[in-house]
DNA sequence: TCTGGGGTCCTAGGACCC
DNA sequence: TCTGGGGTCCTAGGACCC
């Protein structure tokens, strides 16, 4: 075979439109045309008169997990606390949460797309990369075809659901101008396009740069990509580092070496709630001590589904202030029962630099309670509570 | 109007070993 | 006297993402 060179690569950012809500939509089409927001796990009853409960009933410490179009023209938007979303736009409908059924949506349009294209990233329930780099031979005009194709796949696998496809030459790239058109949208940059298109945005649009490098940006009279793209890579390196800052610089270029990651176990896996209200941690002792054992019987039965044993716990405790301290402790020997889950996250416990000077300093009271397992390992057979090693079978 | 829950990756110091 | 360099593990915190 004669080696032609290497192919121009083609990857595919595609990313679900207003997921959560639009999946609402899905399941009761009565809903089209209104402001929708989903938030919380646990829902509230409709007022008499309404046949949906609206944000403006909405009491308690949570926080939007999406909102539809329409809401988004009321100013809400993920992230938002609901209180504040509640006093913004209190006739918006308000939605639990139901995770089930939106990874039941989620499967179904992941296979939809695998019938198209073999190579997926998964990057949680709503998005994914493809790499149409073999299926396309690299031509940018066949890889638009197949992404419309795996737009109208998806919508006929979840009863109407749209999404907006990024195209480029790497992940970055498409992971921006995914967004670009949304909703329904497909926006294609080839290489020599990346500075017409890119330049003008807010670094804050790339996908890596978050609050923080941008505020840091700012400082340095850096606001858009085409700003960023004038600083010498020994400047943004003096500021942000060696590491990241050569990767401002080269993700100003559009350069984007990054291979899709495809599949692999999880590295940690965590449960943590907030409370209703902060509680004390002696007079609250009881509840306290509850909530941990809820939490660590979930993470338990976690790792058990997962046939996936730990070898560090960890324990995240959040003050009303917002801070947070995390402690973590190595039995020594992996876990992944309940017990010693339990034991490990009461050693670190003891670590926790709880202050109860004063009734009402900040760190006699803890707003919310996590535990998380990592250093994951693939459980053994013989680690299976209900599995006797083969050549134990004849002394059962 | 106070800020969810689930993750990943990076940095950096100290312990400990060779 | 006062002091090497490298490797790995553990821990804590923080930025960022969906």
């Amino acid at each position: 075979m004669q080696y032609t060179g290497r192919l121009m690569r083609i990857i595919a950012h595609l990313d679900m439109d207003a997921f959560y809500a639009s999946a609402e939509l899905v399941r009761d089409p009565r809903l089209k045309g209104r402001p929708v927001a989903v938030g919380g796990r646990r829902g509230i009853q409709p007022l008499p008169g309404q046949d949906f409960p609206l944000l403006g009933q909405y009491q308690g410490r949570g926080v939007l997990t999406t909102a539809n179009y329409e809401a988004r023209k009321l100013g809400l938007h993920s992230a938002m606390p609901t209180m504040r979303a509640a006093k913004l736009a209190p006739q918006a409908i308000l939605l639990p949460a139901d995770f089930e059924w939106y990874s039941t949506l989620s499967r179904r349009f992941k296979e939809a797309v695998l019938q198209l294209t073999p190579v997926m990233e998964n990057r949680g329930v709503d998005e994914i990369y493809l790499d149409l780099t073999e299926q396309t031979q690299g031509d940018f005009e066949k890889a638009r075809q197949l992404a419309a194709q795996l737009k109208q796949a998806v919508k006929d696998a979840t009863g109407g659901m749209t999404c907006s496809i990024g195209l480029s030459e790497n992940k970055l790239t498409s992971k921006i101008c995914s967004d670009l058109q949304k909703p329904d949208g497909l926006t294609l940059v080839r290489p020599h396009e990346f500075e017409t298109v890119v330049w003008p945005l807010p670094v804050g649009k790339v996908n890596g740069i978050g609050p923080k490098a941008q505020a840091k940006l700012i400082e340095l009279n850096i606001r858009t990509v085409g700003e960023l793209a004038l600083a010498p890579l020994p400047q943004l390196q003096a500021h942000f580092g060696n590491s990241y800052g050569l990767w401002l610089y080269e993700c100003a270029r559009g350069i984007d070496r990054r291979e899709l990651s495809l599949g692999g176990d999880p590295k940690s896996i965590s449960r943590e709630t907030t409370f209703e209200n902060d509680l004390h941690i002696r007079r609250d002792r009881e509840a306290l001590t509850a909530i941990l054992t809820r939490l660590t019987d979930k993470l338990a039965s976690d790792l058990e589904r997962k046939k996936l044993k730990a070898r560090t716990i960890g324990l995240k405790v959040r003050f009303p202030d917002f801070t947070s301290v995390t402690r973590d402790h190595t039995p020594g020997h992996t876990v992944s029962s309940a017990t010693e889950i339990l034991q490990a996250a009461r050693e670190c416990l003891k670590k926790v630099p709880f202050d109860t000077s004063a009734s009402n300093h900040p760190r006699s009271r803890i707003r919310l309670l996590g535990v998380k397992a990592s250093h994951l390992s693939h459980m053994e057979l013989a680690d299976q509570p209900d599995q006797l090693p083969l050549w134990e079978e004849d002394a059962r």
